[in-house]
DNA sequence: CGTAGGTTTGATGGGCATCAAGGATAGTGG
DNA sequence: CCACTATCCTTGATGCCCATCAAACCTACG
């Protein structure tokens, strides 16, 4: 096992009034005074790539935002094999089932160093009772979580892979007007597109070759968009 | 067209206090008091199999409890083909994205006769506010959307073609004890399973023929529960 | 330097899409 | 009442895409 890319740090206790992407997160909606309701310890966790946030089954007791980063959620199929159903970004909110006292429903595990506030669920629950805001925010959250498992079905898990892989790329672009991408292990790329290890990487092989993906460093690509774009679409 | 298959009949004003379903609808955590929020008129609506409760992209009015029957959501690829990313049974919620404000995120279509009712969303969010039982229904509900989601995929866009119709076949058959089921189409078979209608009706054929399935009408069947869960696990 | 984990590439076969045609069923109109 | 059509289901033939098995390569690290 690889030491230190198993691991999480506190980094602290979190500042929420002072916080750099609160318009972004789960306490957007909140005013200062509202803040007066927090009374239990809300921590800055560090995950390294690989680290688990929760696993599956575990007791919810929190919910996580994730502030940087990129996090998967992971569940495990009766072969053993994984797939992952989803990928958090910044802003995201991992864990929301911890709200209602479930358990969780996957394994979270940061794929790239990933920095996240940890909320106690009683937390979250004293502001839903207080604020009417805090409600609209948790349900568009969930409302949120519901749109991004149609999209990963329909964009990642239909037509041929080549397509599948296209739009993986498209969509890890988005919102970053930048043409460059970070990838991941060609494993967890599989997990995403429903696809083996090894189709992933000639897919990957074969938009190299073309010009479509030009190599930046490790796992860092330039991309052609307009490229992708059309075989996304087939 | 065919006409009398399009069609929704308006079947009077619920009467919500005395409905059968309350228990597992969406007012099952409404008391007697409660109910003097509401102030307007909460419709029972009839579909007839082929009628679309909502299409994507209308304005989201109401939200839509299912009593009877089954529902379909859909939602259309760039080609033109659509793909099936939910069903909805008796006691499920159609259309929640109503309750924020936004515009429907599928097509909403009846697979069988099925009896609605159609909720108002100010009808929704008046409760919301007034009773935090309300509340906690309306996030369970969200995450209840998000685990059949993540099911969906798991299960139904995983493996190979006939571990994937097994795998429908006993998701149609849970908490029923019976062993019996009934299927619809094979065109939305396949945009369920993200297989071609041809491998669909091949596949059931193949089930009949090793008397796996035992045709019972149309297209209702007795099941072997035993073989099918053989079948799913590969 | 040697090992381990991950990536790439090759060869092969099977599963499923695709194209095409032949039944079955129900509804329509003469 | 019976052709006649439309729609859906079924079945066949063919070929491609991708899973599978296997081996070589590459990089990090002890």
């Amino acid at each position: 096992m690889r030491g230190k890319s198993i691991e999480a740090a506190w980094r602290g206790q979190a500042e929420c009034h002072a916080c750099g992407v609160r318009e972004t997160a789960l306490f957007s909606a909140l005013r200062e005074a509202d803040f007066a309701l927090i009374h239990l310890p809300i921590d800055e966790i560090q995950f390294e790539p690989g680290a688990a946030l929760y696993h599956v089954g575990d007791p919810g007791q929190a919910v996580f935002t994730v502030r940087t980063g990129l996090v998967k959620l992971v569940r495990y199929l009766a072969d053993g094999s994984q797939r992952i159903v989803r990928l958090l970004r910044p802003g995201d909110t991992a864990g929301l089932e911890a709200v209602l006292g479930q358990e969780y429903e996957h394994t979270a595990i940061a794929l790239r160093p990933t920095l996240t506030c940890r909320i106690p669920r009683e937390v979250v629950n004293r502001l839903a009772e207080g604020t009417p805001r805090m409600h609209a925010q948790l349900m568009q959250r969930w409302q949120r979580s519901v749109q991004q498992a149609d999209a990963w079905l329909t964009s990642l898990s239909t037509g041929g892979a080549k397509a599948r892989v296209a739009r993986l790329l498209l969509l890890l672009m988005d919102e970053g007007a930048a043409t460059e991408c970070e990838l991941f292990g060609r494993e967890d790329m599989g997990a995403m597109l429903g696809v083996t290890t090894e189709t992933a990487s000639r897919i990957v092989a074969e938009f190299r070759r073309e010009g479509i993906l030009t190599e930046l460093g490790p796992n860092r690509y330039a991309c052609d968009v307009a490229a992708l774009g059309r075989i996304a679409g087939t």
